[in-house]
RNA sequence: GGUCCAGUAGCUCAGUGGAAUAGAGCAACUGCCUUCUAAGCAGUCGGUCGAUGGUUCGAAUCCAUCCUGGAUCGCCA
């Protein structure tokens, strides 16, 4: 309703004006209306009770009888509890309908164009994927493709896990079992199995353990044949990986896999530019940075960053910051975006930190921790992967598209076989993202296995419903979409206001899901809108009808709220099929 | 102990740049399929917004203290 606010706004200043109020004392007082009704924004008149010497429902009342009649056009006006109420008039809307009907954005216009790197997914190699991965996948794509369609360039970037300590008993695993039977373990994406008996071996066996730490050493001295081995794990996993985006859906492919390893060129750089601005101290052994921002750690003494440990070897601070030069100066990023995990928040504040002490970054980027909570089982623990019985991710997808098959056999036996399968995926996995998406992201969330797989209520099946049932209206109708592009708008329902309200504020919601990376503000943004739509459909006929302008209105809205629904879902990452 | 986060209906969650009777979904119950897909629609039931103080004309929202749960706090990533 921005647009509304703009509208009315002159308005509003022509009566204070007339009143002699400046407008600093009372612009920041209209905001939506709080109450129940058809009224889109309000103006509280409480706070100037005081200056006015009146109280509020006098000033409320005044204020509606100074208001000059060419607001009717736009708006009824109207005090209520010492509120000026207001709400938009049918043939403002229909004038604001008209105008979203023939633009492809809906409304939606372009951001001055930044450089975005998007670090998300990043799943480690020879690790299962779980449902925890899930959610920095998907977060992250809905984010990816908001920037996107905002007009940013936009650097996705998968940090996978491919280097560090466990390689070594990895590597020697590969070695024991041949590595052709390794091979076709990881990529049939045996990857628990694999992972859980080097371990293990390494727990129980010191032959095992002290060849695996060998093994690190040879990997960190970039021995040909050890990397060779290596290389295996790496492009085994990234099948099996790849196999998931797939199915999925998601926008990550080969060219976006920035793994650990493929900074390790940076990371004596990091070191001697730290050292350069006089930051970098050794500690204990190890050389490390003390941030700006103080943190204490259990004993009460000033705690830093470990960049390069006592033995030597440099930890993931080090690859972190290495990754910040590498988006701030070779890819000229502006903004730097991170899906991670909310128990790394106080690492990226201190990374963050010495990047700005060191010089890597500046005050024209923003970096930004993009944080998530933690799934959590039934009892409010949090899901481990050493549990064991922790859901694996392709489990967890084929499941839900087979259930969706199942209700669509069900609801709908006349899809043909071939149209059915791909409808089933489209809705199993868009009710698996939509369940993830659809929480803000910030807060902890317990994994409910039957509410993730649901298909009614608050779930991505039931906006996909709306436009279905859409898609058949269009379907038994002379009338064509193209035909409406210049129709003429008439809101007399109250359903029709309430969906056309709804869909002018597409728009608003857009903005407000990206500026706060919250792509459940658009979830639930749809859901509202699908809700509106139910109302709409129930109590307003559409090709039922004898009046051909009030057909041709309604389709319009039935084609604008499809158009809403789907490029909705395509932020979110999900489908939308014509039919289910 | 330091820092940070969460506590809203039986369950899962929105709302937290203060504002008029705190909203959804699920579950339960009642209606609605010879009429554009009932994966739907209409309705009923359900809350001292963790507690206590404070600021304010007005607090789920801001401040303070406390309770409960969680994350994190030097050589794993």
């Amino acid at each position: 309703m921005d647009t509304l606010i703009k509208d009315i706004y002159p308005f509003f200043k022509e009566v204070f004006t007339s009143l002699g109020l400046e407008e600093d004392i009372w612009s920041h007082l209209i905001g939506p209306a709080t109450i129940e009704g058809d009224y889109d924004i309000a103006l509280p008149c409480h706070s100037l009770s005081r200056l006015m010497k009146k109280s509020p429902v006098d000033i409320s009342e005044q204020i509606v009888t100074l208001f000059s009649n060419d607001v009717f056009s736009i708006a009824k006006v109207s005090s209520k509890n010492g509120f000026v109420n207001i709400g938009a008039s049918p043939s403002w809307l229909e004038e604001q309908l008209s105008c979203i009907l023939s633009d492809e954005r809906l409304g939606v216009t372009n951001d001055n164009s930044r450089i975005f790197a998007v670090d998300y997914s990043a799943p480690n190699v020879a690790k299962e994927m779980h449902v925890g991965h899930l959610r920095s996948t998907v977060i992250g794509d809905s984010i990816v493709r908001l920037l996107l369609f905002k007009g940013h360039t936009v650097h996705r970037e998968n940090h996978i896990g491919d280097w560090g300590t466990p390689f070594g008993m990895l590597i020697e695993h590969l070695l024991d079992l041949g590595e052709d039977k390794a091979a076709k373990e990881l990529g049939v994406g045996d990857l628990d199995s694999f992972y859980k008996q080097a371990r293990s071996k390494f727990e129980s066996s010191e032959k095992f353990a002290s060849r695996s730490r060998n093994r690190v050493v040879l990997l960190q001295g970039e021995d040909k044949e050890t990397l060779r081995l290596w290389k295996i794990l790496v492009s085994e996993s990234m099948r099996y990986f790849n196999e998931v985006y797939s199915t999925l859906g998601v926008l990550l492919s080969d060219s976006d896999i920035k793994g650990e390893s493929s900074y390790h060129d940076l990371l004596p750089i990091v070191i001697d530019r730290l050292s350069k601005s006089n930051i970098l101290v050794n500690s204990d052994g190890a050389d490390v940075v003390f941030p700006t921002k103080k943190w204490l750690n259990r004993k009460g003494d000033e705690m830093p960053v470990i960049i390069r440990k006592g033995d030597g070897g440099y930890n993931y601070s080090a690859t972190d910051l290495a990754c910040i030069i590498d988006r701030t100066e070779r890819l000229n990023c502006t903004d730097l975006v991170y899906v991670v995990g909310t128990p790394q928040k106080q690492h990226f504040e201190m990374v963050f930190d010495i990047a700005l002490m060191a010089g890597f970054m500046h005050e024209k980027h923003n970096a930004t921790h993009v944080n998530f909570g933690s799934v959590l089982n039934k009892d409010g623990k949090i899901l481990k992967s050493r549990e064991g019985d922790v859901i694996k991710l392709v489990d967890l997808l084929s499941e839900s598209i087979s259930r969706a098959n199942a209700t669509i056999i069900e609801k709908n036996p006349n899809l043909s076989n071939d149209e059915r399968l791909k409808v089933a995926k489209m809705i199993g996995i868009g009710a698996v993202k939509y369940a993830d998406l659809s929480t803000e992201r910030s807060k902890d969330y317990i994994f409910d296995w039957d509410k993730m797989l649901s298909l009614e209520g608050n779930t991505a099946p039931y906006l996909q419903y709306a436009h279905a049932r859409i898609c058949s209206i269009f379907s038994k109708s002379d009338i064509s979409r193209s035909s409406l592009a210049n129709s003429i708008f008439t809101i007399v329902d109250k359903e029709e206001q309430l969906l056309a309200k709804r869909l002018l504020s597409f728009p608003f919601i857009i903005e407000e899901s990206i500026s706060t990376y919250s792509p459940h503000k658009l979830c639930n943004y749809l859901h509202s809108l699908a809700s509106s739509f139910g109302s709409f459909y129930e109590n307003c006929p559409v090709l039922k009808n004898d009046d051909e302008k009030i057909i041709r209105s309604r389709l319009s809205l039935c084609d604008l709220t499809s158009r809403t629904l789907k490029l909705g879902l395509e932020l979110l990452g999900i489908d939308t099929p014509e039919k289910m």
